[in-house]
DNA sequence: CAGTGGTCTAGACCACGTT
DNA sequence: ACGTGGTCTAGACCACTGC
């Protein structure tokens, strides 16, 4: 045989996956070990390349390793970044109670918000319509990205009428002390509610460079709208997560 | 040239992807066309099968394309349903407001609840953490799957301490009107407060074969926590959802 | 410089869906 | 029967990492 899929058992490369992945999970490889790399797999196997890579690329699309050029392939680190949705936007706060999902809580974690760029500029027409604006209306567009211990985890783009925010520090980059929900309630704009939207889907080419992002990860895309007590939309920030890097957590009441 | 990447331009398969993802943006080719396959790309562009192939994988690990065995590759549909977080536990409802991703509001789609399981077992180590439950005691499992349009869009597990239900209809398939927690509210046990934690990653093996999802789309994975008024934790619910089947929707107070 | 993963070629057989 | 994507082989050159 030359070449071909035999008989009716699972495919090689997805033996040698499922190998490694067993492997993984008996603690055999610990995040951060080296895996086996093509050549090593290639013997133990008596494979092609290309099948030997087609395994690795199995774990790396299931997010449990990472390929690093030159370097080999390694299991990857899942420590998440838990988000309160809630809690960081409102004042009510209800006692803990024990988390699901062990999560580092913002604390002895490295986070630098860098890159923040505001500009004035014409307004893309899903914006437009969120926003209850014309077609000739501009809006200030503040954009930040954070990043946890040197690694990019969220890009940020929030966009505000400028009919509502010109002349006010809105649009400065230093929005000043409350930042920007501050500014809005000076300006008789007081954001009152809420509404956060969350997609998930692998990320574009452009979005995996921006977050440095390996592959096998997906991306949140999450929409952040501010609405007065009017309940006109005031604010629509929109974000790209590190889906491996964050856990979000929303808590509300019956 | 036998092969190597030559120049420092942009790869051959990547190339080929983004002619073909622009012609997707640009509408040439429409949800559910037929983009063109592997022998179509060799002849096109001169290039062997395995770049062609990976070209059309780019794209389908993008979620904007899906292969189906022995018929072609065809650009995907993203017909998503909305889930509103909290309005579906609560009462209180403020008005409308534009949304940013049109959805479809749960109308109008062929939504089946199957598969409904419910079996009495020892507490798996993570529940009985956030129930606060000792090892030797038991909970109640109600499994359930939903399927949209024929294909199945979320899978869940829910866990509730026996001590809790044990003789009430919780413990049947047919948990009654109004469901589990008007049952727990007669038992004295009305949920007050909610906990919903998200994450996202790609799929294992078997969450792929059970949600028949598509390669390239992404799981989200949500943990619903009920507390009572006193603070104890009396359900916890885990869900596995088809990522390009749902919107997430949370609305919320200042 | 030796080894690694990333890209690429030019063939092959197979299971599957459509015709 | 034919074309499709899925798997597989046995080579190759390249850019990058780590020693």
């Amino acid at each position: 045989m030359t070449a071909g899929q035999s008989e009716g058992g699972e495919r090689k490369y997805q033996r040698i996956a499922n190998a490694l992945r067993a492997a993984i999970d008996a603690g055999e490889y610990r995040p951060g070990d080296r895996l086996p790399g093509e050549n090593d797999l290639m013997a133990a196997y008596q494979v092609a390349r290309m099948t030997a890579r087609q395994a690795l690329s199995v774990l790396q699309s299931e997010g449990l390793a990472e390929a690093r050029k030159g370097a080999g392939v390694f299991v990857r680190t899942f420590r998440p970044l838990r988000r309160r949705g809630i809690q960081r936007l409102a004042q009510g706060q209800w006692g803990t109670g024990r988390s699901v999902w062990s999560a580092d809580l913002d604390e002895d974690r490295d986070i630098v918000v860098d890159g923040i760029t505001v500009t004035e500029q014409d307004t893309p027409d899903h914006i437009a319509d969120v926003l209850g604006l014309s077609e000739d209306e501009r809006v200030c567009a503040r954009s930040r990205r954070f990043v946890l211990d040197g690694k990019p985890v969220l890009l940020s783009t929030s966009y505000l009428p400028m009919s509502v925010v010109d002349g006010s520090a809105i649009t400065q980059e230093d929005s000043g002390p409350g930042g920007v929900y501050a500014r809005l309630a000076e300006l008789g704009h007081a954001p009152a509610r809420f509404r956060e939207e969350i997609r998930s889907r692998m990320p574009t080419t452009t979005e995996a460079e921006d977050l440095r992002l390996a592959t096998g990860t997906p991306v949140f895309l999450m929409c952040r709208t501010a609405f007065t007590e009017g309940g006109r939309a005031v604010e629509v920030n929109e974000m790209v997560l590190d889906a491996g890097s964050y856990i979000l957590e929303y808590d509300f009441n019956a």
